[in-house]
DNA sequence: ATAATATATCAGTGAGTAATGATATGGATC
DNA sequence: GATCCATATCATTACTCACTGATATATTAT
Protein backbone atom coordinates (compact mmCIF):
# COMPACT_ATOMS: atom_id res chain seq x y z
CA UNK A 1 0.00 0.00 0.00
CA UNK A 2 0.81 3.19 -0.91
CA UNK A 3 2.82 5.47 1.80
CA UNK A 4 3.07 9.38 2.15
CA UNK A 5 -0.98 9.86 1.63
CA UNK A 6 -1.43 13.51 3.18
CA UNK A 7 -3.28 14.59 0.11
CA UNK A 8 -5.22 13.09 -3.16
CA UNK A 9 -7.97 11.20 -3.22
CA UNK A 10 -11.38 11.98 -4.90
CA UNK A 11 -13.62 13.39 -2.06
CA UNK A 12 -15.82 15.61 -4.36
CA UNK A 13 -17.09 18.33 -2.13
CA UNK A 14 -15.08 21.99 -1.63
CA UNK A 15 -14.78 21.47 1.98
CA UNK A 16 -12.95 18.19 1.25
CA UNK A 17 -10.98 19.55 -1.11
CA UNK A 18 -9.90 22.40 0.99
CA UNK A 19 -9.24 19.63 3.92
CA UNK A 20 -6.96 17.72 1.97
CA UNK A 21 -4.91 20.62 0.73
CA UNK A 22 -4.71 21.78 4.34
CA UNK A 23 -3.59 18.18 5.04
CA UNK A 24 -0.56 19.02 2.37
CA UNK A 25 0.46 21.24 4.71
CA UNK A 26 -0.29 20.12 8.03
CA UNK A 27 3.36 18.31 8.27
CA UNK A 28 6.42 19.56 9.70
CA UNK A 29 8.66 17.43 6.65
CA UNK A 30 6.60 18.62 3.69
CA UNK A 31 6.43 22.52 5.60
CA UNK A 32 9.95 22.09 5.53
CA UNK A 33 10.79 21.16 2.80
CA UNK A 34 7.92 23.67 1.62
CA UNK A 35 9.68 25.88 3.49
CA UNK A 36 13.13 25.61 1.81
CA UNK A 37 11.74 25.65 -1.95
CA UNK A 38 9.91 28.75 -1.21
CA UNK A 39 13.73 29.60 -1.09
CA UNK A 40 14.50 28.65 -4.21
CA UNK A 41 14.56 25.53 -6.40
CA UNK A 42 16.49 22.70 -4.89
CA UNK A 43 17.24 18.90 -5.90
CA UNK A 44 16.41 16.11 -3.40
CA UNK A 45 19.97 15.33 -2.27
CA UNK A 46 19.86 19.20 -1.23
CA UNK A 47 17.13 18.74 0.53
CA UNK A 48 17.88 16.19 2.17
CA UNK A 49 20.97 18.06 3.49
CA UNK A 50 18.93 20.88 4.49
CA UNK A 51 15.57 19.40 6.17
CA UNK A 52 17.67 16.96 7.64
CA UNK A 53 14.98 14.01 6.52
CA UNK A 54 15.94 10.69 5.24
CA UNK A 55 16.36 10.68 1.60
CA UNK A 56 13.49 8.12 1.06
CA UNK A 57 11.11 9.89 3.62
CA UNK A 58 11.73 13.45 1.33
CA UNK A 59 11.06 11.14 -1.77
CA UNK A 60 7.53 9.83 -0.78
CA UNK A 61 6.58 13.26 0.71
CA UNK A 62 7.77 15.21 -2.82
CA UNK A 63 5.98 12.65 -4.48
CA UNK A 64 2.80 13.39 -2.34
CA UNK A 65 3.50 17.49 -2.95
CA UNK A 66 3.81 17.14 -6.71
CA UNK A 67 1.02 14.77 -7.25
CA UNK A 68 -1.46 17.71 -5.20
CA UNK A 69 0.38 20.26 -7.74
CA UNK A 70 1.54 22.10 -5.03
CA UNK A 71 5.41 21.18 -6.16
CA UNK A 72 6.85 21.00 -9.74
CA UNK A 73 10.16 19.31 -10.85
CA UNK A 74 12.34 19.57 -13.79
CA UNK A 75 15.23 17.14 -14.36
CA UNK A 76 18.22 18.80 -15.19
CA UNK A 77 20.85 16.41 -16.10
CA UNK A 78 21.12 13.61 -12.96
CA UNK A 79 19.36 15.79 -10.81
CA UNK A 80 15.59 16.23 -10.48
CA UNK A 81 14.76 20.25 -9.62
CA UNK A 82 12.15 20.89 -7.58
CA UNK A 83 10.49 24.03 -7.11
CA UNK A 84 7.14 25.91 -5.60
CA UNK A 85 3.72 25.80 -7.78
CA UNK A 86 3.18 28.84 -7.51
CA UNK A 87 3.95 32.11 -5.56
CA UNK A 88 0.66 31.69 -3.93
CA UNK A 89 2.06 29.28 -1.86
CA UNK A 90 4.82 31.37 -0.21
CA UNK A 91 2.10 34.07 0.59
CA UNK A 92 -0.85 31.45 2.05
CA UNK A 93 2.60 30.53 4.93
CA UNK A 94 2.90 34.28 5.20
CA UNK A 95 -1.05 34.08 6.17
CA UNK A 96 -0.75 31.38 8.26
CA UNK A 97 2.46 33.07 10.01
CA UNK A 98 0.53 36.14 10.89
CA UNK A 99 -2.42 33.89 11.94
CA UNK A 100 -0.17 31.80 14.16
CA UNK A 101 1.13 35.34 15.91
CA UNK A 102 -2.75 35.54 17.12
CA UNK A 103 -3.30 32.42 18.31
CA UNK A 104 0.29 31.35 19.17
CA UNK A 105 0.20 31.11 22.94
CA UNK A 106 -2.87 28.54 22.46
CA UNK A 107 -1.62 26.34 19.79
CA UNK A 108 1.54 26.61 22.53
CA UNK A 109 -0.31 26.16 25.49
CA UNK A 110 -2.48 23.78 25.10
CA UNK A 111 -2.10 20.24 25.45
CA UNK A 112 -5.10 17.97 24.80
CA UNK A 113 -2.37 15.16 24.47
CA UNK A 114 1.02 14.39 23.79
CA UNK A 115 2.57 15.04 20.24
CA UNK A 116 3.63 14.86 17.12
CA UNK B 1 -7.32 9.21 27.12
CA UNK B 2 -8.69 12.41 25.09
CA UNK B 3 -9.85 12.62 21.51
CA UNK B 4 -10.22 15.21 18.80
CA UNK B 5 -6.57 15.89 18.86
CA UNK B 6 -5.60 17.19 16.22
CA UNK B 7 -4.16 21.05 17.83
CA UNK B 8 -2.17 21.35 20.58
CA UNK B 9 0.54 20.29 22.19
CA UNK B 10 4.41 22.00 23.14
CA UNK B 11 5.99 21.60 20.00
CA UNK B 12 7.94 24.41 19.82
CA UNK B 13 9.66 25.55 16.70
CA UNK B 14 8.06 27.47 13.76
CA UNK B 15 7.44 24.76 11.75
CA UNK B 16 6.04 22.43 14.28
CA UNK B 17 3.55 25.54 15.30
CA UNK B 18 2.87 25.90 11.69
CA UNK B 19 2.33 22.30 11.31
CA UNK B 20 -0.54 22.10 14.22
CA UNK B 21 -2.31 25.12 12.92
CA UNK B 22 -2.73 23.46 10.04
CA UNK B 23 -3.56 20.24 11.43
CA UNK B 24 -6.51 22.21 12.95
CA UNK B 25 -7.95 23.17 9.57
CA UNK B 26 -7.14 19.72 7.90
CA UNK B 27 -10.20 18.17 8.24
CA UNK B 28 -13.66 18.49 6.73
CA UNK B 29 -15.82 18.42 10.49
CA UNK B 30 -13.54 21.36 11.54
CA UNK B 31 -13.85 23.45 8.38
CA UNK B 32 -17.36 22.51 7.80
CA UNK B 33 -17.72 24.16 11.82
CA UNK B 34 -15.50 26.97 11.08
CA UNK B 35 -17.22 27.62 7.80
CA UNK B 36 -20.38 27.93 9.55
CA UNK B 37 -19.23 30.27 12.16
CA UNK B 38 -18.14 32.47 9.57
CA UNK B 39 -21.17 33.59 8.67
CA UNK B 40 -22.47 34.25 12.24
CA UNK B 41 -22.16 33.05 15.61
CA UNK B 42 -23.79 30.04 16.81
CA UNK B 43 -25.11 27.73 18.87
CA UNK B 44 -23.31 24.44 19.47
CA UNK B 45 -26.70 22.93 18.49
CA UNK B 46 -27.28 24.91 15.58
CA UNK B 47 -23.56 24.15 14.33
CA UNK B 48 -25.09 20.17 14.85
CA UNK B 49 -28.09 21.08 12.72
CA UNK B 50 -26.31 22.74 9.39
CA UNK B 51 -22.88 20.30 9.37
CA UNK B 52 -25.48 17.54 10.21
CA UNK B 53 -22.87 16.01 12.14
CA UNK B 54 -23.22 14.65 15.56
CA UNK B 55 -23.37 16.06 18.82
CA UNK B 56 -20.70 14.41 20.54
CA UNK B 57 -18.44 14.66 17.16
CA UNK B 58 -19.25 18.74 17.18
CA UNK B 59 -18.92 19.28 20.65
CA UNK B 60 -15.35 17.58 20.72
CA UNK B 61 -14.12 19.34 17.59
CA UNK B 62 -15.26 22.62 19.31
CA UNK B 63 -13.01 21.67 22.46
CA UNK B 64 -10.04 21.57 19.69
CA UNK B 65 -10.42 24.49 18.45
CA UNK B 66 -11.15 26.37 21.30
CA UNK B 67 -8.04 25.16 22.86
CA UNK B 68 -5.61 26.08 19.76
CA UNK B 69 -7.70 29.60 19.84
CA UNK B 70 -9.30 29.11 16.51
CA UNK B 71 -12.49 29.95 18.39
CA UNK B 72 -14.01 31.84 21.18
CA UNK B 73 -17.19 30.88 23.24
CA UNK B 74 -19.76 32.67 24.96
CA UNK B 75 -22.56 31.73 27.44
CA UNK B 76 -25.98 33.26 26.83
CA UNK B 77 -28.75 31.71 29.27
CA UNK B 78 -28.67 27.81 28.40
CA UNK B 79 -26.45 28.00 25.18
CA UNK B 80 -23.07 28.71 24.70
CA UNK B 81 -22.29 30.77 21.60
CA UNK B 82 -19.35 30.31 19.26
CA UNK B 83 -17.76 32.43 17.23
CA UNK B 84 -14.47 32.55 15.70
CA UNK B 85 -11.81 34.23 17.65
CA UNK B 86 -10.13 36.01 14.20
CA UNK B 87 -11.07 37.87 10.63
CA UNK B 88 -7.81 36.40 9.50
CA UNK B 89 -9.45 33.05 9.74
CA UNK B 90 -12.25 33.84 7.14
CA UNK B 91 -9.03 35.85 5.13
CA UNK B 92 -7.15 32.36 5.22
CA UNK B 93 -9.83 30.42 4.07
CA UNK B 94 -10.21 32.99 1.31
CA UNK B 95 -6.59 32.28 0.53
CA UNK B 96 -6.78 28.88 0.30
CA UNK B 97 -9.62 28.88 -1.50
CA UNK B 98 -8.08 30.82 -3.98
CA UNK B 99 -4.95 28.32 -4.33
CA UNK B 100 -7.11 25.62 -4.59
CA UNK B 101 -8.45 27.12 -7.72
CA UNK B 102 -4.79 27.22 -9.35
CA UNK B 103 -4.18 23.26 -7.82
CA UNK B 104 -8.07 22.09 -7.99
CA UNK B 105 -6.89 19.53 -10.41
CA UNK B 106 -3.97 17.97 -9.13
CA UNK B 107 -6.17 17.60 -5.59
CA UNK B 108 -8.62 16.22 -7.09
CA UNK B 109 -7.52 14.10 -9.61
CA UNK B 110 -4.44 11.96 -7.69
CA UNK B 111 -5.60 8.93 -5.87
CA UNK B 112 -2.18 7.45 -4.38
CA UNK B 113 -4.75 6.12 -1.68
CA UNK B 114 -8.06 5.88 -0.68
CA UNK B 115 -10.20 7.89 1.32
CA UNK B 116 -10.64 10.74 3.18
C1' DA C 1 29.70 -2.43 -20.17
C1' DT C 2 30.67 -1.06 -15.38
C1' DA C 3 30.72 1.88 -11.61
C1' DA C 4 28.87 5.66 -9.13
C1' DT C 5 25.53 8.92 -7.85
C1' DA C 6 20.64 10.56 -7.75
C1' DT C 7 16.08 9.43 -7.05
C1' DA C 8 12.01 6.44 -6.56
C1' DT C 9 9.48 2.50 -4.77
C1' DC C 10 8.24 -1.32 -1.68
C1' DA C 11 6.92 -3.85 2.65
C1' DG C 12 6.31 -3.61 7.27
C1' DT C 13 5.51 -1.39 11.64
C1' DG C 14 3.91 1.58 15.18
C1' DA C 15 1.47 5.46 16.55
C1' DG C 16 -2.14 8.90 16.30
C1' DT C 17 -6.66 10.20 15.52
C1' DA C 18 -11.71 10.53 14.30
C1' DA C 19 -16.17 8.75 15.02
C1' DT C 20 -19.79 6.47 17.73
C1' DG C 21 -22.90 5.45 21.60
C1' DA C 22 -23.58 5.93 26.27
C1' DT C 23 -23.40 8.83 30.04
C1' DA C 24 -22.53 12.86 32.92
C1' DT C 25 -22.91 17.84 34.04
C1' DG C 26 -25.08 22.25 34.24
C1' DG C 27 -28.52 25.88 33.65
C1' DA C 28 -33.46 27.11 33.28
C1' DT C 29 -38.39 26.53 34.04
C1' DC C 30 -42.31 24.75 36.35
C1' DG D 1 -36.47 20.02 43.81
C1' DA D 2 -37.75 17.71 39.62
C1' DT D 3 -37.71 17.83 34.81
C1' DC D 4 -36.04 19.38 30.41
C1' DC D 5 -32.84 20.90 27.24
C1' DA D 6 -28.00 22.15 25.94
C1' DT D 7 -23.45 20.79 26.14
C1' DA D 8 -19.42 18.11 27.61
C1' DT D 9 -16.92 13.85 28.60
C1' DC D 10 -15.76 8.89 28.47
C1' DA D 11 -14.44 4.38 26.43
C1' DT D 12 -14.14 1.81 22.53
C1' DT D 13 -13.14 0.79 17.84
C1' DA D 14 -11.34 1.07 13.36
C1' DC D 15 -8.76 3.47 10.24
C1' DT D 16 -5.12 6.41 8.42
C1' DC D 17 -0.68 7.82 8.25
C1' DA D 18 4.49 8.64 8.67
C1' DC D 19 8.79 6.58 9.17
C1' DT D 20 12.49 3.12 8.46
C1' DG D 21 15.46 -0.06 5.87
C1' DA D 22 16.09 -2.44 1.83
C1' DT D 23 15.95 -2.40 -2.94
C1' DA D 24 15.04 -0.87 -7.70
C1' DT D 25 15.51 2.46 -11.61
C1' DA D 26 17.82 6.03 -14.13
C1' DT D 27 21.51 8.94 -15.66
C1' DT D 28 26.26 10.19 -16.20
C1' DA D 29 31.11 9.12 -16.48
C1' DT D 30 34.99 5.99 -17.06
Amino acid sequence: MDQIVACCNSGTTAIERRAKLFRGFADPSRLAILDALCDAPLAVHEIVTCTKLSQPNVSNHLRCLLDCGLVASDRDGRFIRYRISSPRIKALLNDVDTLLDAVAEGIEACDNYRGT
